[in-house]
RNA sequence: GGAGAGGUGGCAGAGAGGUCGAAUGCGGCAGACUCGAAAUCUGUUGUACGGAUUUCUCCGUACCGUGGGUUCGAAUCCCACCCUCUCCGCCA
């Protein structure tokens, strides 16, 4: 969420700069909705003042045994016209949230402008791509040739974009979980964090899934839930409702979703709370399995485990000082590229473009691993500095050192998407034979194996 | 699933329609005493929004789990909900 305060004092200028990530802001809706709430809420104020300077009056001439009811008089009418004024201020308050928590972040000022991805920036490239002198294989055909990888009855069990690894791989899987996880608390000094998988419609929000992304959620109830209500859309849930799935019977169920991201659980760590300063940064790592819908990404990376509705995913999340958070998403950065570089592994950073970010971010680094069978590099991993976009939204603040709480800075980055790098390694490893070499650093996790063979 | 207890400031804990943003204690901060420290004493100490001021603040409003109701006035009374804890049952 944007500073109000940045939209009052420069609506035109944030304008502008939205512009460049293909996001048109109302500002002449603005300026109604602020200017109708600037008097509601003066004029509510004012009468509330009122009211309570007259009860107490009230309070203290009853106190005295003295007669009440000229005072009581004057005061007749008020309550109605009070209320009428809470109700309209509510509900233009309500408008002016609603209509913020739908504008993307403002990119910062080095991010290039551009529409596509193709308008990125290259920033490095790390490695070589490997010269296979055979006909190289997909990952999905390395990893059935070695029975490790069954896409078939994986679809049997739950539909398409879900994977089934058996054996070594099952176990390579969990290797490279290990070894980032390993790497990341041993040397980069994160701390471990297992988290929920189901979350609240709060915390969709305080990241900023919520409201507007809820399509690409996949949203869960107990039992018998009724989901009708659940995709009735824009009515904001009455207060201490939220997150509930109302059922038909008027008794409603709690309401969950499953995290996309571990950013969702991570970061919320500090919602709704003020972390004292010498606590900061503050830096989390979580292995968890990712659930994404994928709506809108039918015809794309169908075939094989690139795009799935379900992956794990080792995730890095910083809570930072403002003033370091630059410096600090430069080294998010290599933290997520030295688990490439351990497992050798080529690949490129690039620096998204306006038109590529995402919702919240205000600058992100893609890193893609190259993929011998696609002959390209693909996302791996994306690190983003979010600057005060979700701490604002999530009232997540720390004590500075005047003493006053102030918006902290928040980063994540995947270090890494382990289904992807289980990809990558399946296609940059594979042998003439068939079977697939297993980089030095993992086979510790491996029980020492070289080499994954048919079997 | 059954039975019960409870949600108040950083923490503990009063408060039972009026001057309560809330006693008291602890903790934190500042000062006094001290060579320094401890102890003691004094003062101070929530968050958000709006307005004024423009870096020193000041004023107003809201907030005692959440939402609604009663009332001139609600932490306090009424209703609904959420959450936490204890015991039993079930379960990994």
């Amino acid at each position: 969420m944007l500073d109000i305060q940045v939209l009052r004092n420069d609506l035109a200028g944030v304008a502008a700069r939205l512009e460049t990530r293909g996001y048109r802001l109302d500002t002449a809706r603005f300026g109604q909705m602020e200017s109708a709430r600037k008097d509601i809420q003066t004029r509510t104020q004012e009468l509330q003042a009122k009211r309570n300077t007259t009860s107490r009056q009230i309070g203290q001439a009853k106190a005295r045994g003295e007669d009440v009811a000229a005072i009581m008089a004057e005061v007749a009418g008020l309550g109605e016209e009070l209320k009428a004024l809470e109700g309209q201020l509510e509900q233009i308050q309500q408008e002016l949230q609603t209509f913020l928590a739908v504008i993307p972040n403002m990119p910062h000022a080095s991010v290039p402008v551009g529409r596509t991805e193709a308008e990125n920036a290259e920033i490095r490239r790390i490695g070589n791509p490997p010269v296979l002198d055979f006909e190289v294989r997909d990952h999905v055909s390395v990893g059935e040739h070695l029975g490790g990888l069954d896409f078939e009855t994986a679809t049997r069990i739950s539909g398409a974009r879900f994977s089934l690894l058996k054996g070594p791989m099952a176990r390579l899987h969990r290797a490279l979980v290990q070894f980032m996880l390993d790497l990341h608390t041993g040397q980069h000094g994160y701390t471990e964090v297992y988290v929920p998988y189901l979350v609240n419609a709060e915390s969709m929000h305080g990241t900023g899934q919520l409201p507007k992304f809820e399509e690409d959620l996949f949203v869960v109830s107990a039992g018998s839930g009724d989901t009708e209500r659940m995709h009735s859309g824009e009515g904001v849930a009455p207060e201490g409702m939220e997150g509930r799935a109302v059922h038909s019977s008027g008794k409603s169920q709690p309401r969950f979703y499953l995290i996309p991201t571990a950013e969702v659980p991570v970061t919320n760590l500090v919602r709704d709370s003020i972390v004292p300063l010498e606590t900061l940064p503050l830096k989390y790592v979580a292995h968890t399995p990712c659930f994404r819908s994928e709506a809108g990404s039918y015809g794309r990376d169908t075939r094989g485990m690139i795009r799935q509705h379900q992956f794990d995913k080792v995730e890095l999340v910083q809570i930072v000082h403002p003033e370091q958070s630059y410096s600090a998403l430069e080294q998010l950065l290599t933290h997520a590229e030295t688990v490439l570089q351990e497992l050798d592994l080529p690949y490129r950073v690039v620096k998204l473009c306006t038109g590529d970010m995402g919702f919240s971010a205000a600058l992100t680094y893609d890193i893609e691993v190259w993929l011998p069978a696609q002959n390209t590099y693909r996302e791996i991993s994306s690190c983003s500095n979010f600057e005060t976009f979700q701490s604002r939204r999530m009232h997540a603040r720390f004590r500075n050192a005047q003493g006053k709480p102030e918006l902290p800075h928040t980063l994540n980055g995947s270090g890494l998407a382990v289904g992807r790098t289980l990809v990558a390694l399946l296609e940059n490893y594979q042998q003439a034979d068939g079977s697939v070499v297993i980089p030095e650093v993992l086979r510790p996790y491996m029980g020492n194996l070289e080499r994954i063979r048919k079997s």
